[in-house]
DNA sequence: ATGGGTGGTTCCCTCGAGGTAACTATAGGC
DNA sequence: GCCTATAGTTACCTCGAGGGAACCACCCAT
């Protein structure tokens, strides 16, 4: 039976590892929250897409930020890359299983985020009003 | 009833609020994922700390950045702020509503993070072991 | 009067994420 | 000959998150 774990039993077991400095939570989790990683994990999510697509699905991109991210999610094992030998050789890049088995908690949180973000710029107003007072 | 609302469609929901390049969801998840905030978020939700007590229960942080982290949380409304006019002045620190809301959908990511590392960490040393092949 | 415990602030510095622009190679279309 | 598209790489620059150390004001205990 997975017993519940309460957020402060997880705290502990992460400062077991060492220190919170360079906890292995936190190595994974910034690989997850990098300025463009999430939106990118988000679109491979629908179907797997080629590099070009990706750059037209998300414009603001640079190139070398779209190739870095996406180099840097092949390496964390959340993203494949399958190169197909045509003219001009295309690549196209999807979501690995391991990828897939994360969606849902990212899902979720981007969710809350989604569903919250206007009280937080409203709070956001208010402490930036009682701070000059 | 809350219907099932597909990644993609999530994705192009965030694109018309303006460009992704400063995506509302993106200010509220930068605000989570800073080095320190998931961490602090976490220990505040077993019961409110005081100052000292974080500073002493996270040793890695600097003075500098446990002050201004939880500025910027108590900005977000995430976490509250509380004075007492004690002799030496003692303040309290403790989640919001809204920060206990968000406390479900950001232990399950920090739980997968916690189930998966191991596989990320094969997965970098494949990669990397590969790349210089 | 000295040291320690409250909870900070201020200054300065470093390092890396991210951005910009130019360049690569190949092939097809006009 | 020139522009387009494929998918990158490389060099250079900026800016801000985060770190380190010192300082502040108050009070207590020894």
């Amino acid at each position: 039976m997975d017993a519940y774990i309460s957020f402060a039993d997880r705290l502990r077991a992460l400062q077991q590892h060492s220190s919170f400095e360079n906890c292995p939570v936190r190595q994974v989790m910034q690989g997850i929250f990098g300025k463009w990683s999430t939106l990118l994990l988000l679109a491979l999510s629908e179907r797997p897409y080629r590099f070009g697509e990706l750059r037209r699905l998300v414009p603001d991109i640079s190139q070398r930020m779209l190739t870095q991210t996406l180099r840097d999610l092949e390496r964390d094992g959340h993203v494949y890359r399958k190169v197909y030998a045509t003219k001009p050789p295309s690549v196209e890049y999807g979501l690995t299983a391991l990828g897939t088995s994360m969606l849902t908690p990212l899902n979720d949180l981007v969710v809350w985020a989604g569903d919250n973000f206007a009280a937080v710029e409203s709070a956001r107003k208010r402490f930036d009003a009682g701070a000059e007072a």
